[in-house]
DNA sequence: CAGTAATATTCCTATATAAGTATATACCTG
DNA sequence: CAGGTATATACTTATATAGGAATATTACTG
């Protein structure tokens, strides 16, 4: 990697919708609708901001029957990495993360959607 | 740290010659005439992406007579302390980075503005 | 205080990008 | 293939910011 795709990656950081996303992402793959839910946003901005994330290789996404499902690109890249180990930590500190995290974990994965449900 | 001021951090950093001023300050202190020799930066430029820096905290200075001496922040932001590691890992990979730090370390310091002048 | 050096700021223009509205595409089901 | 659902894209507008030119500010020197 070198210092242009570096700060690529930090463009991709520096929103917080896409923060939120990636830090979703970091606990599995999911599907727009889900992450939809989730953030509470528009299905145009959610779906353009994983846009925004694919092109420039942070996430990949497989296309389940109607859904997609998005998860971190696998060869994750290092320097993405570190960081979302530190949105790990912060998530104890910062109230949107924790609560993205928390309606995560209380959804209902049994719709034909989630990638766990395969 | 909150997430609104962790995206601020990565828009810091993802500019190049905010991250070319940061990989050399993680060095130590150096004044803007210094900066700029090395980066091979008009004087606005520089000086505006440190005013930028510094006005998100990265940064801090001191003037020491005509001379404005940078440094990263004392108590460095956890992220961004994370972040400087990983540009020193990327040194050996990036020729800007590298290249910046050999002229840097080859650099008269014995003018009256190097800050190890004291 | 006048002149000079170092740095900062203001004003301007160009570009990237965020977000909304509307529309298109892909896939499934009957 | 018609209709519905999930997702993506095109178009538009607003905003942030990068960078240049000119000018202002600060501090030193004589």
């Amino acid at each position: 990697m070198n210092s242009d795709e570096l700060c690529q990656v930090y463009r991709c950081l520096c929103d917080k919708t896409r923060l939120r996303i990636l830090n979703l992402l970091s606990d599995g793959a999911l599907c727009v609708c889900h992450l939809q839910e989730i953030l509470g946003e528009t299905q145009v901005k959610v779906s353009k901001h994983l846009a925004y994330l694919k092109s420039h290789g942070l996430v990949e996404s497989e296309r389940r029957a109607n859904w997609m499902i998005y998860r971190i690109t696998k060869e994750v890249n290092p320097i993405l990495e570190n960081n979302l180990k530190c949105l790990q930590d912060l998530t104890s500190e910062d109230p949107t993360f924790r609560t993205d995290l928390k309606h995560l974990h209380e959804m209902d994965t049994s719709a034909a959607c989630c990638p766990s449900t395969n």
